[in-house]
DNA sequence: AGCCGGATCATCT
DNA sequence: GATGATCCGGCTG
């Protein structure tokens, strides 16, 4: 929680060939990797802390489980580029694709912790009350780190990118713990959300709640 | 600290 | 026209 004797290595990049596997194989590996984002003065860099897999061809809670859309068209294509889409008409949240091209896999990266650029990130986010407020959640992540539907598609393997990820330092086996995705409405018996044990910055588990409809005229009161 | 409801719009039916 | 891989504020306890 202190300051890092030694900040992370934020060149250190992940090769594509790390991210062409299954999803759910992939996220719980992308723990204690590093997401960062800009350059210099600019640069955001975030320790993550807490992912949801998503596989389009069997899991009916991926957005690739319809078939390929324009909206969804970056999961369908190579590893290692980041697909990002708008949702609740306010947030944009990240996602690693993972696989093969052609197959819809990609890994939400829902949380992390600030490891550099704290103000930067304070700047975009001012109504976090904590620096752990900052990321804890994907739409909170997405502002922190200045992510939107503008890089979608973006290559995370490369050194000139404006989003990258770097490699880190992997978490053990022992201290990650999963289970069942937040607030999504189906596939609930899917164990693919991975988090670090008792880390501050995961966000706090939420069931799915179904929206209320408009009444309908003749509805039961 | 936890639960609940409203906001708000791109995307797909 | 309904829905959603969410967030925030207000209320309860």
């Amino acid at each position: 929680m202190g300051n890092d004797p030694t900040p992370p290595d934020l060149d250190a990049l992940l090769p594509r060939a790390f991210y062409a596997r299954p999803a759910h194989v992939v996220a719980p590996e992308l723990l204690g990797r590093i997401l960062v984002s800009g350059t210099g003065d600019a640069t955001v860099a975030l320790r993550i802390t807490e992912v949801e897999a998503y596989e389009g061809e069997t899991d009916p809670a991926s957005h690739g489980w319809r078939g390929r859309t324009p909206r969804n068209a970056t999961m369908f294509g190579p590893a290692g580029h980041l697909y990002v889409y708008w949702i609740y008409g306010m947030h944009h949240a990240a996602n690693v694709v993972c696989g093969t091209e052609g197959v819809s896999h990609g890994v939400l990266v829902r949380a992390g912790e600030i490891v550099t650029g704290h103000a930067e990130a304070t700047d975009r986010r001012p109504a976090a009350r904590s620096p752990k407020e900052l990321a804890q959640g994907p739409g909170r992540l997405a502002d922190a780190l200045g992510i939107t539907r503008a890089l979608d598609g973006t290559d995370v393997c490369d050194a000139h990118a404006p989003i990258r990820l770097a490699a880190g330092e992997p978490v053990r086996r022992g201290r990650v713990r999963h289970g069942p995705r937040t607030g999504v409405s189906r596939a609930h018996d899917t164990p693919w959300r991975y988090w670090i044990a008792d880390d501050p910055t995961v966000s706090r588990y939420r069931r799915h709640t179904p929206r209320k409809r408009s009444p309908k005229p003749g509805d039961p009161e």
